[in-house]
Formats: C-alpha cells, structure tokens, sequence
DNA sequence: AACGTTGTGGGGAAAAATGGGGAAAAAGGG
DNA sequence: CCCTTTTTCCCCATTTTTCCCCACAACGTT
C-alpha cells in the first residue's frame, strides 16, 4: 500500500529518491512505465507481472497479442535502487512526463507515480473534484 | 469507537498526543487524509482499508479508478505512536485544517477528527444549532 | 502523602536527502 | 580491431531531517 504525496529532488543525472517506506515494499526492484496520464508509472515487479499477465490474457488473436506486448514492455523500464535508494529514470520518459529538476512521488494504492510539479497540480484538482463528486453520491 | 472532545498543544515538531483510550484501538498504527470539512481525518488502518475498498469499489472506469486512488491515497498518510503515545502531523495535512499550536482531538464514531481551535469554535456551534433544528422536528 | 499515569518539552543518535568523484562499461570513430 | 569519448553505475561525504528516548511537571488515585 503506497501513500502520500513526496516532492524530491532529481538531480543532474536524473536520479530520484523514493521514500523509505515505498523501498521496503520494493525490494525487489521496479518497473517504470508510461502512465495513462501524463505521469511515469512505477511496480513492484510483482505488481508488474500480475498486470502483464492479465492483460496478456485478454488478447484475443495472436497478432493482437504481439502488438500488446510490444506496447506495454516496448515503453517498459527496470530500475533498482542503488545504495543511497535512488532509481535513475529514462531519459523518454522523463521526457513524457515533463519532469524538470523536482519530482512529485505520489503513492497510489498498488502502484506509484511520478509527476512533473506543474502537472501534478492541475492533476490533483481535478482527482479531488471528482473523488468528491463520487463521495458525496455514495448515499444512493 | 471514539467519543469526546480532547484539547492538546502540537509541539515545535507537530507531534499530538491522542488520548490513551483511543490509542488502544489504533495500535497498528493509523491512516491521516483531509477530512471533508476542514480538518484532519483519522482512521485505524482496518477502517481505512473498509473505507478506500467501499470506495474503490464505485468506480465505474479504470480512468476513474485512477483518478480516485489519486485523490484517495494521494493526500493520505500513514503515521504511528512514538513511546509518548504521540502521533506527528505532516505539514501539508496541518496547514490544510489550519492547526497552529493546539489541536482538539474529536472521536467521531469509528474515526477520529482533528481540529484547529478556531475552526472547531465555528463547527461546534453550527452543529449544535442543527442538531437542535433537527430533534425539535422530531415532535411534529 | 506517595505512586502511577499522562501531558509537555527537548537532546542526541540514526536515517535520509542531496551532491559529487571516480571506475567500469558502453558507444562511436578511425 | 583498437583507441578515444561518453555514459552509466557505484561509492563516499555532508547536511538536514526524523525518530527514539529521557526528563520533568501536572494531575488524579489510592
């Protein structure tokens, strides 16, 4: 279970610290990926494999799953934590997501995401608009 | 379950202690998010997984899901006792309910709300002057 | 009055954030 | 194929923050 919202620092080789308590439940390493939204997406790598596969399953012709595979592990990265517990991200997808010297770690239940601070912003307003909108028709 | 009203002083490090009868029932530690009026919400973490699960559960599209775990798990924070039986406030949670150096810990139910002094003054009055809106209405 | 429990404050040790140096590996050009 | 240049990765150092523990004061209870 990942929370919180985390500003770091990426320094000038693009490394970025994720909080002590997201390493522990990643020992394993990670997988990063582009994320639906303009953000970079981070697994456990058993996370990872539980999604990859249940997608895979879903493919319905051999051809279909060929183009699958090549999306999702294509823009696939692993990365693992080095002593300092930093991961280095891609330079693509830091690219993707417009991440310039700050990176906002937001923890999102099962996975992690890592926003740029200008997207983070506008993101987080419309989340919050809509999560109250949800709550607020939980009554019926 | 949570009653009363409980007046304590935040420390320079924004650490509250929570009354020694609601710390037995949040041993394994609690869940800290933005309440729904101003103030900070607190959940025993076996409540809290009640509460995102119910949620996550209306959900009607993935894009959806996303959003909402977003705002969910975005904005909340774990946090546990220190040996004092206190818990620290991260400093985003604590500007949002305005706190400043003393905090009214309020039992709500199965929760547990976190006031500024000044907030809490407003609330209280209000929800006094409803509730005795709503039990007169009850004679008619 | 003495004791236990709880609120309050602070000091110190450990962990974490940040930045940089250098060796190994990879890439590129002759 | 070898040499040079660049990149990547690993390790070290410093500063800051966090967390844990100790001490004391206030209060209520026996």
């Amino acid at each position: 279970m990942f929370f919180g919202e985390h500003p770091y620092r990426v320094d000038e080789k693009g490394r970025v610290p994720l909080p002590p308590k997201f390493r522990r439940e990643m020992k394993e390493g990670v997988v990063l990926t582009k994320g639906m939204e303009k953000c970079i997406a981070v697994y456990p790598i058993a996370e990872w494999k539980r999604l990859s596969d249940s997608l895979a399953a879903k493919a319905v012709t051999p051809a279909n799953l060929r183009k699958l595979n090549r999306a999702i592990f294509g823009s696939a990265f692993s990365a693992s934590f080095d002593s300092q517990g930093r991961i280095t991200l891609p330079f693509a997808l830091r690219e993707y997501a417009e991440i310039g010297d700050t990176a906002i770690v937001v923890g999102a239940n099962a996975s992690v995401e890592l926003w740029g601070e200008d997207e983070w912003k506008a993101e987080k307003q419309s989340a919050e608009e809509q999560a109250s909108q949800i709550i607020e028709s939980f009554g019926e």
